[in-house]
DNA sequence: TAAAGCGCTTTCCCGTGGGAAACTAATAAT
DNA sequence: ATTATTAGTTTCCCACGGGAAAGCGCTTTA
């Protein structure tokens, strides 16, 4: 068996390619966490109103999505000493740095829902 | 309770955006999605071949994978009638339009690692 | 005649993602 | 006294993603 093309050696730079392509997308995966980050994206706000804006989410989920991307240091989470108390989280600048990816994706998305609509 | 920054409606057009996101992310989301795709990134391959170079994966996802790629367009399969039936997959010029997106991502997983990692 | 290779499909099984609802603690309003 | 509000946590439960393995139809090789 000459040449097959198989038992390809995928060089280091690739699989760290992959890698970091691998962990943006364990990061923004899931049914949550871009519809989080694309509100926040409109401002700070508090958990109860996330919770009204983002349509449909529990408020379980919404806890555990903030505390990813928390941990991550996409959001900040900065709590207020007040009657009830009151969360507040923000997209922090870092956090905004996604912003090309979800651009890119949201380009990609619309024009690919044209294509697939006009067939 | 004056200005609470609640009940805010989404425009059509934020919603749309949103839903374009969605869509990109399903069609990229699994375990398996993007692996396939960068490795038909190096050239067109065959269904054994490609089932070697994406580590661990098992046929029954390889090719429900490939179908869903192939309906969507970004995967051209191609059958040949040799003596056991080969059939060789590449990715479509369409295909390749999800570039821009892989790259921010390979991008941004980078330096996120980076970030991480610091600390 | 048996085995091996190709490209799947089918069956069975399990772990995780995620939903619903109840519960907590503290304070203010009724 | 009771209800409401904020921000969660905990428990229970189910559907679905995905893995392992076997089977299938066909043909060449041993």
């Amino acid at each position: 068996m000459p040449n097959k093309n198989e038992g390809v050696i995928l060089s280091d730079g690739c699989r760290r390619r992959l890698q970091s392509i691998q962990d943006t997308m364990d990061l923004l995966a899931g049914k949550w966490k871009i519809r989080i980050i694309g509100t926040l994206g409109f401002g700070p706000n508090y958990f109860m109103s996330l919770q009204r804006q983002v349509e449909g989410i529990g408020s379980k989920m919404l806890s555990k999505e903030l505390q990813e991307l928390e941990v991550n240091g996409l959001v900040k989470r900065m709590v207020y000493d007040t009657k009830p108390v009151t969360v507040k989280y923000e997209l922090t600048p870092y956090g905004n740095t996604i912003a090309p990816i979800i651009d890119e994706m949201a380009k990609w998305g619309e024009i690919h829902r044209a294509k697939i609509l006009q067939e």
